[in-house]
This record gives structure tokens, sequence and C-alpha cells, in this order.
DNA sequence: CCTCCACTAGAACATCGTTCTAGTCACAAC
DNA sequence: GTTGTGACTAGAACGATGTTCTAGTGGAGG
């Protein structure tokens, strides 16, 4: 009784489409009628908005990236350089999704549309500073602000999967390992 | 003769008003109309469209920037630093402007109001790249693709001023510094 | 006085995201 | 069997936006 209605499905799916080949912005609702077969009024009855559809993709595919989450009991180097390894890998490996995702960051502080997903970052940045807070307390990385700390481990990476092009993985490896140690050297204590 | 008109004037300097305040997405054409009291066709008239509008603000704001720009006799270390710290302490002396400019370079790849925008980034590009060519041609950094080393050293200092609150000069000068000597020790040989 | 032309004004247009109104269909209640 | 109910669909209508169109003004040159 509580399957995934396929209409709802079909509208996501159309819309990732629409988002990967055009990005956000340029999509409009009625690209996506079109593409999933669905009506104006049926998209609007399972999302609120442009931006829920967003909001519900972006989940999906930091999903798909989650699994390279390094284990909680691992040493700070190890969490760090697997972080920033992983966002890097996964980024080479998806670029179009990457750029998705990217895009919607950028947006979100600006477009009400998507104030949901605004929310969803802020809650995702406050544990990100809580490890970070429990790292600093072992000694294991420098007193930095953890503003500060987050643009040095994950601005290149970011900055760099904002324009990178589809790369085959022994060659997205090397690179992920270049920002991986550039990241902890740049926090280590 | 060839004074630069009021109205136009008027615009640019209404439009800077509404961007610095609601963002260039948010503001409207007729936001920018009240504001400097010309009318739409006056507008269209000086202006393309909003894109130019943005392109002309964008080029203005970064000739204030500009002063500091590393002297090109100087050594690699010196003049990488430079362009990092000087990125940085401008930026969080005009936490908006910055804020501005980074909002239209997310914007320019997505928008093609943003075009011509999107022309003047690559060719900015352009220069920075041959200029770390030169400086790899002396062994002075590593041999990293320009896209990776771009994104080491000047990825933290965008991802910390896309947050960045206002900051008092002695606080920005230390930060400044941060990311300075993380970025030389990212990229030096 | 006439003619041009840079410039202005505001109505009109196309497109977008969103809301509204009306309806269909399956199914449970009685 | 009829009637309700509620999830779902459809497409017209709405308001706002960026842009274009049409009409005009006013001053300089012939």
């Amino acid at each position: 009784m509580n399957e995934i209605p396929d209409r709802r499905r079909a509208i996501l799916d159309a819309a990732l489409a629409c988002f990967l080949e055009h990005g956000y912005r340029a999509t409009s609702i009625a690209q996506i009628r079109q593409k999933s077969g669905a009506s104006t009024g049926s998209i609007y009855h399972f999302f609120s908005g442009k931006g829920a559809i967003a909001e519900a993709l972006f989940r999906q595919a930091i999903a798909g990236w989650a699994e390279f989450a390094p284990s909680p009991t691992a040493s700070a180097e190890e969490r760090i350089k697997a972080s920033v390894s992983g966002l890097v890998i996964w980024g080479l490996a998806h670029p179009d999704q990457s750029r998705l995702l990217d895009e919607l960051r950028s947006l979100a502080p600006l477009d009400d549309e998507l104030k949901d997903l605004r929310a969803f970052l802020a809650s995702g940045h406050d544990t990100a500073a809580a490890a970070f807070a429990e790292m600093q307390a072992t000694g294991a990385v420098k007193k930095l602000p953890f503003p500060v700390a987050h643009a040095l481990m994950l601005g290149p990476a970011y900055s760099y999967l904002r324009s990178a092009a589809p790369t085959p993985p022994d060659a997205a490896q090397r690179i992920a390992a270049v920002f991986a140690t550039a990241a902890w050297q740049s926090v280590k204590a």
C-alpha cells in the first residue's frame, strides 16, 4: 500500500533528465510536464514546486555519494582524506550530477524556491562542524575557525569539479589523491 | 561630446544598489527602473539586457580589486601569495560586492543572459593559465594541470568568501595569510 | 521651417512558475 | 445500487518577469 506512485517517479526521472541536460534554472515545468507525461496539476499535487523537485533529486544524488563516507572510528587524517577523495572520485565519475549539485548549492542561498534545500544544507554543515570540532579536541588538526577549515579542505575539490570533464577512473584516483593530501596538509596540526 | 550620459550612469548605480541588496537574480528590471528614474525603453537603449548591466558592473568591480595585482617581476611565491591574499582581503572588506561577483561567476556558465560575461571570464582564465605555465617553466611550482592548480590555489578563498561575514582589517589580514600560505604549500615544487 | 536622429516613454508580448476550478475514477458505506 | 469520499488528473487562468514594439519628444544642422 505504500508504493511510490508511478507518476511521482516519472516526474522525478523526467526532471532529473532535464536538469542534467539544461541545468536547474533553464528547465521549465513545461519541459518536465512533456517528458514525464504528467500534467501541471499532477506535478503540483506531488511536489510543492520546482524547488521541491530539486530537493528530492538532491537528496537522491547525495545518497549515491554517501557510500564514500568515512567510518567515524578512523583517524582524522583518514577521515579527511577519504571525504575529499570520495567527493572528487564521485564527482569525476558523475560530472553532470556533480554540476547539478553545485548549481543547486549556489542557488540555494539566493532562491526562495530552494528554501527547504537551504535548510538541508545547513544541517549537513552543522554535522560537519561538529565532526571537525571533535578532531580539534584531540589535537589532530589546527585550531582554525570551522569556515576557514572547511574552505581549505573542500574548496579546491568543489572548485575543480565545477569545470571538470569526464575522467577515466585511474586518472580520477590520482587527481583525488592530490586534493586529499593538499586538504590534509592544510589543516593538520 | 563623449561624456557618459547621466542616464546610463544612473542606471548602473541603481542596478548596483539593487544587485548588492537583493542579488542579481532577485532584482527585476522594474526595480532598476524605479530606483534610477529611467524608463524600460531607456534601459534597453543603453544595455542589451539585464546581463549586459551585470557585465558592466562586474568589470567595474574587478577594476577596484585589480590594484592588488602582483607585479609580474616578483617571485612565484610572492605572486601567488599576493593573488590569494589580495582576493581574500578585498573580499572581506567588500563582502556584498564579493558575493555579487561570486553569484555572477556561478550563473555565467548556465545563464544565456550572461554570455558576454562568460567570454570575459574565459579570457581572464587564459591569462592566468599562461602566467602559471611560465612559473612551471622556471621550476618554481609543481607540474600540475592548470585546472587542478587553479582549484588548489583559489578554491579555498572563493569557497570561504561565499559565506564570509564582514571582518575587521586585522582579522582579515590573518585569515588572508592562512589562505595564502596554504595555496603556496599546495603548488610549490 | 524642415529633417533627422539620439533618446525617452510606456503599452504590448512571450514565457515562466504557480494556483484555481472542474472533473474522473476506485472503492467503501449503507 | 446508490451515494460519498478522497486521491489523483487535467488544463485554463493568473501574476510576474525580461524583452520588444510603437509612438513620440526635443534639439542640432540644412
